[in-house]
RNA sequence: CGGGGUGUAGCGCAGCCUGGUAGCGCGCCUCGUUCGGGACGAGGAGGUCGAAGGUUCGAAUCCUUUCACCCCGACCA
């Protein structure tokens, strides 16, 4: 191709709305045109890098036995009805009728789509498994799309479904997109990790996210420095802390503590670590068609509550924060609620004058695994300006445990003992082990060996293709622009005509580029009527792998070749230049 | 959805406070000079000043409403 006929609307500023290099970069190497919030044109070389992102997920899908296909994306409401997601998915989903008032949705995923197509075709276990994938566009009318291609509404994603007979043959698959996903990722030249997901209210009892490290990325993963654990900080795991610190000593007793609300207060109203005081966070759960109930949950005054976690364990479909006024119709008092009420006994030598009990405040409390056995605890009770001191909360036995805690940075690793720190990614994959969650509810079922009627066990696997597009330039640019990686570059590399004017130049920079081509390198020719700086401002812009300088030397037979990467220069004999870059190339 | 900000030529911006013929830089078109690091000169094209309503003799400018876009947060199978 030749630069001077490619529309290639380079710009020499940054637009005033872009904040994160890859987005600079997209708009400014005329990679992309924003149309509307969240919503992209690829332009020719945007276009041309995201073939090269879908080839190299469809090579390596076809490669691990998957099939490509291709759903509508319109599609039709009752699906989304019958699986019940219809009104759940919420405001993301984008609703419409057609001329004759039939309703439709975009779609933002395709499990029912998918689900639905298996139920229709495949009827008996010899046809199983069964890996069906497309590359598609999907819309989310996200609340709040940014950062470019990083979140838009519409965008590009690889959806891939998987249908087992069995959870056994499930896991192998879900394994086999595991490796199959370390592939197209290391092919893309990213530095990732595969970390431990939470599978929220999708389900299923595994789930991993891929993750490209990067500063700007939006969710914050936990890395131990000791091995290679590595987990989203929704579904991250500790192990206890040996080194605890001392504790207080105290008979259970009721404590006068006016006005004493916080952790922060309280610890020093004691004097005492905040590993012994017990925290309380009140939250409203809300649940599907609107129910909602104040739930508390209870962690050490030490650790910060994970929300997601917390949703979890309830089983809801997400927190709010109880406003005072809600907690004070529930009966409840903010600031000094604890799960412990005391009762006084009957005086008796030897005996402790006071006793626990569970105290029964008419809402669900979830305890924090730290909690279990806790002795020596200091918690709110259940009146304005009390606290009870020196209580022991092996009373909670019968009560519902679960992990809440947020890992911080500096906790144990549960795995190897190493120390745990945060570090910030951008989720280009996400695969779950989804089991019967959308298959059974659909009807979508198969006859196996033994004649019955069972539904699929499935998996589901996502790429967020366009997505990739900056997480490549996030991990891979410089202060000048991006730096492709020659797997996904828009071109491998560019021969450029320092001066098109100069015949000479011209016609050797034609000879280097066909000379180029004939060795199957994916090559530019630059040869537009433009001054030298200018033309090497924009491969340095654009960023493509190498570029052939055809210049001021040509006249001794010599031109440059420049790798982006580092902006090395070497000479190169004309003849040879050709067989240089494409051997640099590999 | 809460908080903040911005809308004036393709892009980046000034003008608005204090109402009076819409400007600058880049880019674009023509000609000439230049030609290894985003050249120079001369000439030119291009704008319902986001939209609607109001105040006024007169509105980019003042008032009201509205829309769009961006940032922080909430949210994000």
């Amino acid at each position: 191709m030749r630069f001077s006929k490619l529309l290639i609307p380079t710009l020499k500023e940054a637009p005033k709305d872009a904040v994160l290099p890859s987005h600079i970069y997209l708009v400014r190497g005329g990679f992309i045109f924003q149309v509307a919030s969240g919503i992209y044109d690829f332009l020719p070389l945007g276009k041309r890098v995201l073939d090269k992102v879908r080839a190299i997920v469809k090579e390596e899908l076809d490669a691990a036995g998957c099939q490509e296909v291709q759903l509508g994306f319109v599609t039709p409401a009752e699906l989304w009805k019958k699986s019940g997601r219809y009104e759940k998915y919420g405001a993301e989903l984008l609703r419409f009728e057609d001329r004759k008032g039939n309703e439709f949705v975009l779609g933002p995923t395709h499990e029912e789509m998918m689900v639905e197509l298996a139920g229709q075709f495949v009827n008996s276990y010899k046809q199983l498994p069964l890996n069906l994938y497309q590359i598609n566009l999907k819309f989310r009318d996200e609340a709040r799309p940014r950062f470019g291609l990083m979140r838009g509404r519409e965008f590009i994603m690889k959806d891939g479904y998987s249908f087992h007979a069995d959870r056994e043959d499930m896991v192998r698959e879900f394994e086999l997109m595991e490796t199959t996903y370390r592939k197209i990722f290391t092919r893309m030249g990213l530095d990732f990790r595969v970390v431990e997901a939470d599978s929220g209210a999708i389900g299923g009892e595994g789930s991993k996210e891929f993750m490209v490290l990067a500063d700007s990325g939006e969710d914050t993963i936990v890395v131990c420095d000791g091995c290679d654990y590595a987990a989203n900080i929704e579904a991250a795991r500790r192990s206890e802390s040996e080194d605890v610190p001392e504790a207080p000593e105290a008979d259970l007793t009721k404590f006068h503590t006016p006005g004493v609300t916080s952790i922060e207060e309280l610890a020093h109203f004691f004097h005492v670590d905040p590993y012994y005081l017990l925290k309380c966070v009140a939250k409203k759960a809300l649940y599907d068609e609107g129910r909602s109930e104040i739930v508390l949950f209870f962690l050490r005054g030490s650790d910060e509550l994970q929300e997601t976690k917390a949703a979890n364990s309830v089983g809801a479909n997400e927190l709010e924060d109880a406003t005072e006024e809600e907690l004070e119709a529930a009966g409840l008092v903010p600031g000094y609620m604890g799960p412990v009420s005391i009762m006084r006994n009957e005086p008796e030598e030897g005996k402790a004058p006071f006793s626990a009990l569970v105290a029964d405040l008419g809402v669900p409390m979830i305890f924090d695994n730290s909690l279990k056995g806790a002795k020596q605890m200091i918690c709110g009770a259940n009146e304005p300006d009390y606290h009870i001191v020196g209580a022991d909360l092996d009373i909670l036995n019968e009560e519902k445990f679960a992990d809440l805690v947020q890992v911080k940075e500096g906790d144990i690793c549960a795995k190897c003992g190493g120390r745990l720190s945060y570090t910030k990614g951008i989720e280009v994959g996400h695969i779950f082990q989804l089991g019967t969650r959308y298959s059974e509810p659909l009807g979508a079922s198969f006859l196996d060996r033994d004649g019955k009627s069972k539904p699929f066990v499935m998996g589901t696997y996502g790429i967020g293709v366009s997505r990739l597009l900056a997480a490549v330039i996030e991990q891979h640019h410089d202060d000048k622009g991006s730096i492709w990686p020659a797997s996904v570059a828009p071109f491998e590399a560019v021969v450029v005509v320092g001066n098109v004017k100069d015949e000479a130049q011209l016609s050797a920079g034609e000879k280097i580029y066909e000379a180029l081509k004939a060795k199957g390198v994916d090559v530019l020719l630059d040869d537009r009527p433009e001054r030298f700086g200018f033309k090497m401002k924009d491969f340095e812009l654009i960023g493509f792998p190498y570029a052939v300088v055809v210049g001021k030397r040509l006249s001794e037979g010599k031109v440059e070749i420049v790798a982006r990467a580092g902006l090395n220069r070497t000479e190169a004999d004309t003849e040879e230049a050709a067989e240089r870059v494409a051997k640099l190339l590999g």
